[in-house]
DNA sequence: AGAGTTTGACCAGTC
DNA sequence: GGACTGGTCAAACTC
């Protein structure tokens, strides 16, 4: 038995797509979005504030010289439908934004930079156990200027 | 191939 | 001193 018939069976070599791999990408194919700000922004990790009951993901400006953070933070809703999601920013950009609204699309080879791909992350929960004392602390609850 | 994203683990501050 | 939370890093994975 064995002797690896040429391409054996599960050869994900170049084309070779299970359904595991199917489910994988269709699972991943549900991301969400966040509202492009004119930044660009990396996520450096994410986590579930279960004093809160809400997704926390962390941001960082991709400028070598900027040290501005993004903080991006919803509530878990099993439902899969998201609550409003509140981002807050942290430090200031040492250097002025140049994605902007318009003038995007623009692609003389069809590198396909869709806009599709901007930013688009995945929710995921992390556990996280044990709730026993309160913390009272400022939590910054910024209002919004009208509603 | 590379950049960007994902996820668990680690660290620090707090009580 | 231990326990818990929030924040960050790094390896792994994806496209
Ligand atoms: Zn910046």
């Amino acid at each position: 038995m064995s002797t690896h018939a040429s391409t054996t069976s599960m050869d994900q070599s170049e084309e070779g797509l299970n359904r595991e791999d199917e489910q994988e990408m269709e699972r991943r194919s549900h991301r969400l979005k966040l509202p492009e700000d004119g930044y660009e922004w990396k996520k450096y990790g994410q986590k579930f504030i279960k004093n809160i009951g809400k997704f926390r993901s962390y941001f960082k400006c991709q400028r070598e010289n900027c040290m501005a953070k993004k903080r991006a933070e919803w509530s878990s809703r099993s439902d899969g439908e998201l609550g409003e999601i509140r981002i807050v920013y942290e430090g200031v950009h040492s250097h002025e934004q140049h994605l902007s609204s318009s003038s995007s699309a623009s692609n003389s080879l069809g590198t396909a930079t869709s806009s599709s791909n901007a930013n688009q992350y995945n929710l995921l929960t992390q556990v996280l156990g044990g709730d026993h004392h309160h913390h009272h602390q400022s939590t910054s609850t910024p209002r919004h200027p009208h509603a």
